[in-house]
DNA sequence: CTGAAAGCGCTTACAG
DNA sequence: CTGAAAGCGCTTACAG
């Protein structure tokens, strides 16, 4: 029933303190000043602009030259001080990621890929959360403070919020749930074409031979009232195409499991209800846990139809159809537009093709005789 | 089967790029060279020492002189630079975590934790994902030249390797596995007690009449043959203590539910084994679905407990017994210990207390008679 | 209580 | 091809 803490504090001196030729305490390394580029250029015997030269890589420096400096270099393991340069050169190899959840799957595999990319590039990747009750401005303001760039995964309402008051001249690209209103989109952004995708999926149902489909909604990042998100609509779409009128949708009010079991309760009890499509995985585990509750089987009773494909979902039974979705290559994309707004790309990213796929499997079927 | 990429090069000058006054380019707010130090000074008329004193909070100011610069900060809506902050002072109020995972739910969950204190603290927060291709000490060292400290997430392998090349300079704490080893621990660390925890969950089966319990584990950060983690040790521990001889453990080759199907085929088809406990929920999830495919039935023929208590583990059916932990409060409490050693903290840290708990839900029951 | 100086480690012009 | 100067925005002593 217990957590323990242990502290060990072997190293009374901080690194980032100031230095001061402090005898060494203890046993271990001495506390050590890395070397800067003055000390490299004394140990090469040139001036620390030679050395500026060398480590990033410009011309007009002689081979021999080069080679004394990065022997210098190698010898006192020498690594240019990342504060310095930021403040310096009004550069910083930063992307900061705003986002209101890092848990829920879609969440955590966006910034998976958003990680993956940065290393990749040589970015270092920070993250602050998007809470209700924090100042969205003060957030913003420490985030634009922090330098370098901003992406912010706007799936829900607050990160949508929050990519509004990114003020015009920061370097911002997003991950969204839906294609930007408008024929000039305010920002660079990616997103997933969840539209086609819930349209196919409750097509899936219909050629199945459902007279029609419930649909639980999870919270969406545009308006709840007048529109709804893009996964409500091709499911609204798929209906109309069919000649079916789309029964009130569910939902909107949570993203889990225990969500999606509270608000199925009404499906789940409605003899009639002979197939539901979820806005996410986990809702559809709630509502499989609902169905299961009210004596319904699936998919002999109703078919049920998930969102997202998390890693689990093909292990539950019964095993969940749903659509796979590449978050990471969502994360890798929004990098890399960020990255060409900061380094001035000459010309605009390539559009790249990251795929849905509907996954048939257990939890949908035909409708009972 | 698309996502699209949509770019959108409204702003041709780059925020972070040296100022020019250059023409406002389009509609919007036109580029604004954020205040300085000395923007603000100007506005007091004072010195520009005395307007650090004052967002320093440091003594020695006239209320007035105090007053006169706070409006002029307000005015201009000045905050401080923290690149320049970090080089002038050498303090970063950053911290970087490592960890080789940020989607499976203890990872998750504990960089949440993290990420919540850090903020409450005034602190940025960074993530470097560590991956067995990438070169470790090239990985650390950049970490580590962002400046600021350093939590590592050692709950694996690479975790645990990771926090054995950290520096002894270096500001760093961790959240572990298990209590490190020796008497005088290397690093500040926390753990939450999953010894005592898997013995409990095997206590339990013992008692519901299982004759044994079986273990399916998880990789473990600590060695893998001549010692296992502490999750196989309470179970191992607990076994003993009842007189009963441990059967040799499986698993031990992944993380997520696809692992734990895969390595539970031997125990499902098995008709002696009617109990086993897993190393997390999602190889749990694994197992119920090896033991459906084998025709064995959960809690009927075998019962089944996991750990961590993920949120959707109450939702399936069977509903799984799981130890609950509380990775969100291990997350805080490790920046709190690495708060404590940048900050010079007079006192060590009080150890906390959070908590596990055995939650017995519908996957465990008396074995078969 | 307040100001003038030097410096953090680097970069970007500007000389030679 | 290489060096001396000025500056990024702040802080920490040091004067008054």
């Amino acid at each position: 029933m217990t957590a323990r803490v242990i502290a060990a504090h072997t190293d009374p001196m901080s690194v980032s303190g100031h230095k001061g030729s402090g005898s060494p305490s203890g046993p271990g390394p001495e506390p050590h000043r890395a070397a800067s580029i003055r000390d490299v250029a004394r140990a090469a015997g040139v001036s620390y602009q030679t050395v500026s030269r060398v480590i990033n890589d410009r011309p007009n420096v002689r081979e021999e030259t080069r080679r004394r400096v990065e022997d210098a270099i190698e010898a006192l393991g020498f690594r240019r001080n990342p504060t310095a340069f930021a403040l310096a050169s009004g550069v910083t190899r930063t992307v900061t990621v705003l986002t209101s959840n890092t848990t829920l799957y879609g969440y955590a595999a966006t910034l998976q890929g958003l990680e993956e990319a940065a290393r990749a590039a040589g970015y270092s990747l920070g993250v602050k959360l998007l809470t209700p009750e924090d100042d969205l401005d003060r957030t913003l303001t420490s985030a634009v403070a922090d330098g370098g760039g901003l992406v912010v995964i706007g799936f829900d309402r607050l990160g949508a919020t929050a990519l509004d008051h990114v003020p015009a001249d920061v370097p911002c690209a997003a991950v969204v749930e839906a294609p930007p209103p408008g024929r000039t989109p305010p920002r660079p952004a990616v997103w997933a074409d969840d539209r086609e995708a819930a349209r196919a999926a409750t097509a899936h149902l219909l050629d199945l031979g459902h007279r029609t489909v419930h649909y639980l909604a999870i919270p969406s990042s545009v308006g709840t009232r007048h529109s709804e998100g893009p996964r409500a609509q091709g499911w609204r779409s798929a209906l109309e195409t069919a000649g079916v009128t789309p029964p009130e949708p569910h939902g909107g009010k949570g993203w889990d499991a225990r969500a999606g079991y509270d608000q199925a309760q009404a499906l789940a009890h409605d003899p009639a209800v002979t197939a539901v499509l979820c806005g996410n995985d986990d809702l559809a585990l709630g509502v499989l846990r609902a169905l299961h509750h009210a004596g319904r089987s699936v998919p002999g009773d109703v078919s049920v139809i998930g969102f997202d494909d998390a890693p689990h979902s093909g292990f539950v039974t019964p095993s969940l159809t749903t659509v796979r979705m590449d978050f990471q290559g969502l994360g890798r994309d929004a990098f890399a537009l960020l990255r060409d707004r900061l380094e001035h790309a000459p010309r605009p990213p390539a559009p790249t093709f990251a795929g849905t796929a509907l996954i048939v499997r257990e939890s949908s079927g035909p409708p009972p005789a």
